[in-house]
DNA sequence: GTGAAAGCGCTAACAT
DNA sequence: ATGTTAGCGCTTTCAC
């Protein structure tokens, strides 16, 4: 174990004194260029390297952002979680990540770690099980800004962003609509959370535009792979076959169109499709998938951005608070029905 | 902003030393039990909460592990982060999590990050680029674990562990020549990293057990779905159709796989293929893709695990040094070729 | 422009 | 079983 050198040790070989070596090293104006030129060779040569906790037992900041995420295993997150990292190390921060796993204990627990390392800010996504947010409250408490993004609370006065859930939705199903589509399904969670619930508002909405369509919902448990099998045999025992399902993300609209295909059914003509999130198994399943471009890194780095303005004292960080990111429709073969209908109206 | 609760406060309230409060909330048994309940109890109703500052700046530990992965937003990668956060948290460990982007000069720098926030211990997996490590030399010489996974130094004394790629790379090409393949072709990177010359060695072995049988090795810039449909043209523009590809991960080869398809060749009556991860994707595609399974959850689990031990001291870690992972072949519709023969032959 | 001194909250000898 | 004391390395008044 080598010996850590110290500013005092700095100090020490220049004939300076331990404050002035800290500003000296911190770029403090007050202290004299050459002064400084001369602290900060000396301590790169000494292989000074500065001890966080010293300083952050001083200063009471520790550089250092809490994530709290359901999962870290999703595609969507993993883009977030890159775009986050991005940022934040190049604003001098670090990331510490947990995820929640979708439990809302898990959750609170996080919150608590997190709380305890003394982190200077959150940014979280909150779990589909969840509805007490007590637990945050204690970040408010000692003014520790807490960031939530996608999955954010509904009444709340945190910082929160997203995307406007309902217009994509609205979007997306009148896509359908606009294939020709009639007998809508839209497959979701059943959850507290804004994100699903305005997406099923959007789908009723456009349902609505035309007096001939059908909408229904349906609910599985997890929108997963197995979760749109599952919508699937649910659609498939209902014995009232759709021509258009929206499913609220891709990886269970994947695993529904996987399952419908098992059984026979033809995408788009049979059956168009849509997805939501843009994740890169979109264009790896045959048709490719139409989905809501949901950019997930851009979101990791608003949050990040964000939470770093709030720490830095940006007061017009509040100006921006529930902002709304971007998303749109990407259309893809799942839902082209349209150039069958053609062929057959030219017939 | 609330004024924080010391071990102090807690002495005065009870009438005892500061350090009996720290020895009791550390469950020291010198202290008497009754003693421990008692400040247990004071502590919860003040609300105390340990400053991890103060306390790391005497004991010299973070609790906090520092990850290098090339990347996030990789199936493979955010299964093994996942493994790791779960034994870490549940160790009491935090992470902090780098990516390098596939830039050994990034990964310096996240090394030096690193090494700056005196992480405890550091878990890395390699860079392609990469091939001089000294920048992980200064955690040696201050006696900080490193622990590689998965892509591992080829010469090093660190604790290592991945599975035997050659092995595995031996078994999907026989599988291959089992199915009746004989014009092979290895997609693959170059690169300094043993995980991908091993693949390339077993791939060449099994090729020579068969003396009618010929394999080449293609190579791209990256294992990516672009990469994949680069090789897939590489291929064509040969015209040297193979009848077997065995592709170093999965993603490239549902990239090569779908392009391939839109040139019209069939899977796998023309060509059998075979990826390598068993990434979520090769359920996804049609047909599905056989390739050989990598647990990443299990690897980040157990570097999480071999690190905390080193950092436990417990020196037994060291038998396990360069432990091997299990990893299997798992087949699928994609390079199943026998019912096919089969019928031909009944033929 | 620089220095002296105190203290952030905790832990670990050492003493009792 | 508990208390005393010193110090981890840094920052920050206050003084000059």
């Amino acid at each position: 174990m080598e010996k850590e050198t110290t500013i005092y040790d700095i100090a020490k070989v220049l004939g300076l004194s331990a404050s002035t070596v800290s500003r000296a090293l911190k770029g403090n104006p007050v202290i004299n260029a050459r002064t400084r030129a001369k602290v900060e060779e000396c301590a790169q040569t000494m292989g000074y390297r500065s001890n966080a906790f010293a300083s952050n037992l001083r200063t009471r900041r520790t550089n250092t952002i809490g994530v709290i995420v359901p999962r870290l295993d999703s595609s969507f997150l993993s883009a977030c979680l890159a775009g986050m990292e991005e940022v934040a190390s190049s604003e001098g921060y670090n990331l510490i990540i947990s995820q929640s796993h979708e439990s809302a204990k898990k959750e609170a627990q996080n919150a608590l770690t997190m709380f305890n390392s003394r982190v200077d800010g959150v940014i979280a996504s909150l779990t589909v099980e969840n509805s007490d947010l007590s637990y945050f409250n204690r970040f408010r408490k000692s003014n520790v800004p807490v960031v939530f993004f996608d999955r954010i609370p509904s009444q709340t006065d945190s910082i929160c962003f997203s995307i406007d859930n309902e217009k994509a939705s609205y979007e997306a199903t009148k896509h359908l609509i606009n294939q020709g589509c009639r007998r809508l399904i839209h497959v979701t969670i059943k959850s507290h959370l804004d994100v699903y619930n305005q997406r099923i508002a959007g789908f009723l909405k456009a349902v609505e535009t035309l007096p001939e369509c059908i909408g229904n919902v349906i609910y599985v448990d997890s929108l997963s792979l197995e979760g749109g099998n599952l919508a699937a045999k649910k659609i498939i025992e209902n014995n009232n076959i759709p021509d258009g399902v929206f499913v609220a993300n891709d990886m269970a609209a994947v695993g529904c169109m996987t399952t419908l295909k098992e059984h026979g059914y033809k995408f788009p003509d049979d059956i168009a499709m849509v997805g939501f999130n843009n994740d890169p198994v979109a264009t790896i399943i045959s048709p490719a998938l139409t989905t809501i471009n949901y950019p997930g890194r851009e979101a990791g780095m608003l949050a990040a951005k964000k939470l770093i303005n709030l720490l830095n004292g940006e007061k017009n960080a509040e100006n921006t608070r529930n902002e709304i990111l971007n998303a749109n429709l990407v259309i893809r073969n799942s839902s082209l029905k349209k150039k069958i209908t053609h062929k057959i109206s030219i017939h």
